[in-house]
DNA sequence: CCCTGCCTTTGATCCAGGTCAACCCGGTTG
DNA sequence: CAACCGGGTTGACCTGGATCAAAGGCAGGG
């Protein structure tokens, strides 16, 4: 093998799959590794997994053992329970996780479906653990994105727990648009990947109540809406309606 | 110092912190581990504190720096938002940690309150990070606990996106029924810690609604009640309301 | 012992959002 | 092109739980 080959097989590779190389290191893993350790995370995020959409990542009563890294595309996991009432729990995008909710029993608790096309780094957990052993920036990030989601969660909690439906509606487009902008996408117009079927089971409401939502909004000023495409038109505005409602 | 005074030292130090002689550690982090393990994790589990009725252990904004087993006694987790709305995100009670919320950005999102007089063990956290990178054990289980409060957060949303008021009530009870079980008390008979309006927080519906539906549970023969005392009459009954209703 | 204050229960009324139903729109198929 | 189909919107009506109000325990303090 010549020189010329190797470096073209190391260059394949690179852009193949390394995180030291990923766009979305900033947002993902790696934060705050070395070069050096990065190069071993690398190592363990060999494989990659192509999603159409529609297709799950993985289905609640699966085995675990690995999670996801969102490379690009937009995801949705949700819980079902017996009687076929399902929950649609969080709504994944770019450089976030999904799976950690596999790491209590060793086994998924709930699906993960991809609502575009979409492509994931798979990370074998028991390897993760492995390194983070080794390094400490990796633990301690990594305990970092857990705790993140367990706040996320209280959030949603407040959310179904004490908000209007309007109130609702509002939190989750600026939770949205505040999410696209840190990936570098405008804050105020974007593309729905989801239905008002699947907003409204986040949200605890029913898709008509959804929809007259944002008539409403649209009729206020607040926005334009066409159906899944967004442009936010004041933002103070929806903010407001946050914070201010109610006694 | 004569070995008599050594071993009276030691045996008053082990009464007084050891996780190694606690009778949660079956509950509690130290799960699975090494007789020698264990030792070096009641090293770090060194400070114990004692909390009143109604006392906070972390308020929302503090700075985050240890993570708390509960000893005894029985807590509530909630976050506010700025125009006072609160929702109680949790109950807690002996051998479950309090404090992972406040891991993300060190500082604690929510606040955390002693329903009757408790005590905790406090876990510095950087040190606890420190240990499970040399007890793989330890490492691992930690990760499960983090997992299983996010899986219990996406049983909530189930709830509280789901739900009519008696099938929450009815989750709700059978949840602490079986909590209090793992702990070797009487699943049937308990007294709860918290008002009828903590428990209308936790789960998104008014104090008035969670009383009736007391009310309700009463006179089908589900349960008996007397303010704070609850005796489960029929708990198949109670699980069925879960399951069966609804299309 | 009574008083005070908090929690709980219960009743009466109201309304936000659910339910049911019709229609619309854009894309796809035969 | 028509027929179809899976969202999305909109209207009319209904209901579960919120709200408002009153009264009944129970615990703690003087």
């Amino acid at each position: 093998m010549t020189m010329n080959a190797v470096t073209a097989r190391l260059a394949f590779e690179v852009v193949k799959t390394a995180c030291s190389n990923c766009n979305l290191r900033e947002l993902c893993l790696p934060i705050g590794l070395e070069r050096d350790e990065l190069k071993r995370l690398d190592e363990l995020v060999s494989t990659r997994r192509r999603l159409k959409r529609g297709d799950h990542l993985y289905r609640a009563g699966q085995g675990f053992e690995s999670i996801y890294a969102i490379r690009s595309g937009f995801f949705k996991t949700d819980v079902m329970i017996e009687d076929g009432r399902d929950q649609v729990t969080g709504f994944q995008m770019t450089g976030e996780l999904l799976g950690l909710d596999g790491i209590s029993s060793e086994i998924h608790s709930c699906n993960a479906i991809a609502l575009e096309d979409s492509e994931v780094c798979a990370i074998p957990f028991l390897q993760l653990e492995g390194l983070s052993r080794q390094i400490h920036t990796l633990q301690h990030h990594f305990h970092k994105v857990m705790s993140r989601e367990i706040v996320r969660d209280h959030g949603v909690m407040m959310l179904l727990g004490t908000m209007r439906a309007e109130e609702r509606l509002a939190a989750f487009l600026l939770n949205l648009s505040q999410r696209f902008k840190a990936r570098g996408y405008s804050p105020a117009e974007f593309n729905l990947r989801m239905s008002r079927d699947e907003i409204g089971s986040y949200l605890g409401l029913k898709l008509e109540t959804v929809s007259r939502a944002f008539s409403r909004f649209q009729e206020e000023g607040l926005l334009a809406v066409h159906q899944r495409k967004v442009r936010i038109l004041n933002t103070a505005g929806l903010r407001k309606l946050l914070t201010h409602q109610r006694a």
